[in-house]
DNA sequence: CACCTTCTGTACGGCACCGTATAGAAGTAG
DNA sequence: CTACTTCTATACGGTGCCGTACAGAAGGTG
């Protein structure tokens, strides 16, 4: 039994690094292949077609993003406004140049014209809301008022990759810090 | 002189529309051409190539979104938190199912990929984020406050058309406001 | 009306990618 | 070593789009 030379995952992660890098159009298999040092030869033996490779793309995707965070964090331990710093760290951390930034953003952007890529995001973002609102629930009585600092929180968060914000004097993150400080009140 | 059946901005229009509903890959000559119903004959008449004309969507656009908002704002009047909840109001019917939403949210995401779009973008963003400060500074003399608020607002403002918020009971529009409520105080 | 300009339809060669078919290389098991 | 499986390279026909070329329709102008 030969073992997979390019074997199912490659075709996925390449998949990934073509979609963070240039949005859904840019994985082409052929593309793919190349940069993968072989032809499209394999390709067909593990997928059906391109929307088979998508759609596991997507499938690996999710599986990575709602339960890495959420894992690491539970790990380290503390109060809710403890776990909270550690949430802001670790996610802002994957805020650099990161890949999986990256990748989250593309697929953002083809959420909104592919019904079945919303769907997926909607789950997503819902499952880490459900956790954001679990840890400021903590110290937070107000149920108004957790729900404000979730969003303000998520939304900076978000709309830093986004906006090339230009503070003048000050950088982003002193911005964002600012904003936080003030939510862990 | 026959006057052009097809002008020059209905390529640009449509192009603008192919670009909010699919991104620039979506931007495709003879797919305009269809949804105009006519071939791209005229096309090369007024652009270069595809690469001009997705410039020529851009200069467009760019001139639209800075000045008409600002502009139909400043004609209102009122003090800054008038114009402020103005500007919310304007910004927020835009941001319905409008096409002007769609346009800029694939621009952003083309702007990670595309260092002259990014460009411009900043360009856009430094003058709204000009504007807010002028309007908060109207009210709130600590320059780290208007800081904190123009980026609150303009991030809840951005991540909602990124993110499908699920606040349990209440909508979107009911946090929004929450928000907003607390950055005029 | 005839003229001239401006735009449009059509046809062409070229390119990139899709998905299929198939023969053969490469590794594994007996 | 042989047989077997699993993957890969190659070749093919098909599709969609690019940019060019050019003849001719459409509509003002004199």
């Amino acid at each position: 039994m030969a073992r997979a030379r390019t074997p199912r995952t490659a075709w996925i992660e390449a998949g990934l690094h073509a979609l963070a890098a240039g949005g859904p159009d840019a994985v082409r298999i052929e593309v793919l292949a190349r940069s993968l040092g072989v032809t499209k030869g394999g390709f067909y033996g593990f997928f059906a077609d391109r929307y088979a490779l998508l759609e596991e793309m997507l499938d690996a995707w999710e599986r990575d993003v709602t339960d890495a965070i959420i894992e690491s964090v539970r790990a380290e331990g503390g109060d809710g406004r403890d776990r909270l710093r550690n949430l802001f760290r670790i996610a802002g951390s994957q805020a650099g140049v990161t890949t999986a930034m990256s990748t989250e953003l593309a697929i953002r952007e083809w959420s909104r014209r592919d019904a079945a890529v919303a769907h997926r995001l909607r789950r997503v973002d819902r499952r880490r809301m459900d956790y954001l609102r679990e840890l400021f629930r903590e110290f937070c009585p107000d149920e108004d008022e957790v729900e404000v600092r979730c969003t303000i929180v998520t939304s900076v968060w978000m709309a830093a990759h986004f906006i090339a914000f230009d503070h003048g004097g000050r950088s982003h993150d002193e911005v964002e810090s600012m904003v936080l400080r003030r939510v862990l009140e």
